[in-house]
DNA sequence: GGACTTCTTCCAATATTATGGAAGAATGCT
DNA sequence: AGCATTCTTCCATAATATTGGAAGAAGTCC
């Protein structure tokens, strides 16, 4: 129950940082085969080791997969997580049909 | 340009945040006239100040909106902001119908 | 004006996060 | 086996966030 809240939270703190969020939107919109690391990092212009730690992040968060093929590691986002996300922001609100109903 | 990324970012990091998650959705759950701080505080159960700074993050990330009447300071959740903000995280995602398709 | 309520700001301590060089792991190639 | 590529983990440092007591501001009521 109130875990549901620290679970959202993290993901909401994983997104909660430019490079991270940048990076989510790079792969949401680079397609469904996802984009090996050294892509995002082309895309990003950041040192290795820190981009790893971010898509470690997004990866515990749950706003991520990740999938090998020889040494390139393809990340590839979660969208069932990103929805369950969404939707949580909006549950229960506005049931009386106010002005903010999604 | 860069700047959404960084404002929207600066979103999600406020509400990457368990109680101020809860706040939120305290709030939104709570019908359109917003709670008092008080209200907020018994639900909550922190220090007026620590959740004064909560309720100001929140604010500055513009996803409160406050009111104040007499002593009694009201918030409301910006559900503009809030659509603007899912909205971003689901822009350009999927153009070509995949079955993460929001 | 004085007492009371409601909430915010000041301040300092503690905890968490972000960053990146260097070293390590896993794979492929010849 | 040796070497290159691709990316991750180890480690230490710097920066930012969180917390809450004490003091302050702003309103109400007698």
């Amino acid at each position: 129950m109130t875990s549901k809240v620290n679970y959202h939270a993290d993901q909401l703190a994983a997104l909660g940082h430019p490079v991270r969020l940048a990076i989510l939107r790079f792969i949401v919109q680079g397609g469904e085969h996802g984009s090996a690391a050294g892509e995002i990092q082309s895309h990003v212009e950041l040192p290795a080791s820190t981009l790893s730690h971010h898509l470690k992040r997004l990866l515990d968060a749950e706003m991520l997969i990740s999938r090998q093929e020889g040494t390139f590691h393809f990340y590839a986002a979660d969208y069932e997580s990103l929805r369950g996300l969404t939707n949580y922001l909006w549950q229960d609100c506005c049931k009386r049909g106010g002005k903010g109903s999604p």
